[in-house]
Order: structure tokens, then sequence, then C-alpha cells
DNA sequence: ATCCGGATCGCCT
DNA sequence: GGCGATCCGGATG
């Protein structure tokens, strides 16, 4: 193992160990950096029906009332009254009066932040979610947007405000996603603040909402490039 | 491959 | 009255 190689795994202390619920301190952090460690998470939701889940390949930060698209900058209201609660609970919201999109609540309450899952890839459940999904003809429209990955999980009202380490909807540990991976874009679908770069995801992953063209390889965080050797 | 409109609710001006 | 952190189906190069 190089020097660097060492630096890193030591930065990268207190690992939680795969299939263990992310705890709810893991939340209570800058919300950028939760948003790119979601990558590589589970996403998991239990019913009546059975058990689903996804390897989380996508997500947004939504950083507070001063990020004009975040809906904290429009203040509490009934719709938006989770985002503003403790760190580690579901921020669920009705999208064009339609679709559910599902967030991850981050830093203290009050703040008004959270990370938005956009899309993962299946894991547990491929067939529920088909069963959920009549519609789609191909694997990857299962779960490749925010509206579908909540379809497929059957994510909606019901999850709004719970806890993200007790069933039936939680966040598991995953495999760890190495900075060269990652890449960080603007986010998508949105006006204002539309050049600011809180946007994650795991670069050639079939399962990303939109990938473009081209993208840059910047790995994360984006200034920080190994130069020794 | 890309563009467009429709569906439909909460909250704003 | 209008605009979304979207998705789907249909029309068009």
């Amino acid at each position: 193992m190089s020097r660097s190689a060492a630096r890193q795994a030591r930065r990268s202390a207190p690992r939680t160990p795969p299939g263990t619920p992310l705890a709810r301190a893991f939340y209570d952090r800058d919300t950028s950096v939760v948003a790119r460690e979601l990558l590589g998470a589970v996403l998991e939701s239990r019913s009546p029906d059975g058990v689903a889940s996804v390897r989380i390949v996508e997500t947004e930060a939504y950083v507070g009332p001063h990020d004009p698209a975040c809906h904290a900058a429009a203040g509490i209201t009934p719709r938006t009254k989770y985002l503003f609660g403790p760190p580690g609970i579901a921020y669920v919201y009705l999208i064009y009066g339609m679709y559910w999109c599902f967030n991850a609540v981050t830093r203290e309450e009050g703040l008004g932040s959270a990370v938005l899952v956009r899309a993962g890839a299946p894991l547990a459940g491929e067939e529920l979610m088909m069963r959920r999904r009549p519609r789609v003809r191909s694997r990857v429209e299962l779960t490749n947007g925010p509206g579908k990955l909540c379809l497929a999980l059957d994510v909606g009202a019901a999850n709004n405000g719970s806890w993200l380490d007790e069933p039936p909807v939680r966040i598991l540990a995953g495999d760890s996603v190495p900075d060269r991976d990652v890449v960080v874009t603007p986010r998508i679908g949105i006006t204002k603040a539309a050049d600011w770069p809180l946007r994650y995801f795991i670069g050639g992953d079939p399962f990303v909402s939109k990938t473009p063209a081209s993208f840059p390889r910047t790995g994360w965080p984006p200034a920080l490039r190994d130069t020794s050797g």
C-alpha cells in the first residue's frame, strides 16, 4: 500500500459494516458530503409484499434556505415540514401532483437541507419492483429516476418523516465508492441555481438517470488531486 | 435520438 | 394564473 493510499484509508476511518443501517449521526454533517457518501449505500423498503432494495448510484444535495433550488428557500409549509426535521429522517414530497421524491434529511434540525436520491441499481426484490412497474420494458427503466425509484420501492406519503435506521424504509451501508468513480455535475431538472455542482453519480453506471455525453472524471472532492509520486 | 404535451397537486404571486 | 428536484407516450428528424 502506498503512502497516500494509507492516508486515504485512515481518513475514511470507522466504516459502518455493510448491511447495517447508517447511524443518525451520519446525516448530521455537510449535505454535499452526505450526498457523496450515500453513493454505494443501500436503500431498502420492506412491505407486506416483500423486500426491495437498490444500490444508490445518483444523489443531489439541497443545502438549505440559501440554496434557491431547495424547498427550504420557500420556508416551512405543511408539505416541507419534515425537510426541517432532525437529520436521519425521510423527506418525501409530491412533485407535479403525481410522483414522489425521496430525500434523506441532513444537518441540524431546523435548517432544511437534504439529499435527493435520484437513482439506484436493483439489488433485491427485482421481481417485486417489476410488478410495481408493469409498463416498464427494460431493466434500467425500473429505478433510473427519483419518481421511478419511489414507485419501484413503494415509497410515498406514508414514509414521510420516518427514521431511516428503522423499517420500513432504511438506508444501509454498502460498498465504498472510490473518488475516481464519482462524477460531480450541476443538478438537473431545476432552473434556479442551475450551475451549482451538487449532483453526484457513479460514472458509467447504467442506472444513472441522465448521463452526459462526456463528463469530467474529476473524482471527489474536486480540488483533491494526488500529486505525490 | 430528441422534442413536446398532458397529467395533477401544493404553494406562490 | 403559473410553476415545479417527473414520467410517459407519441410525433418528428
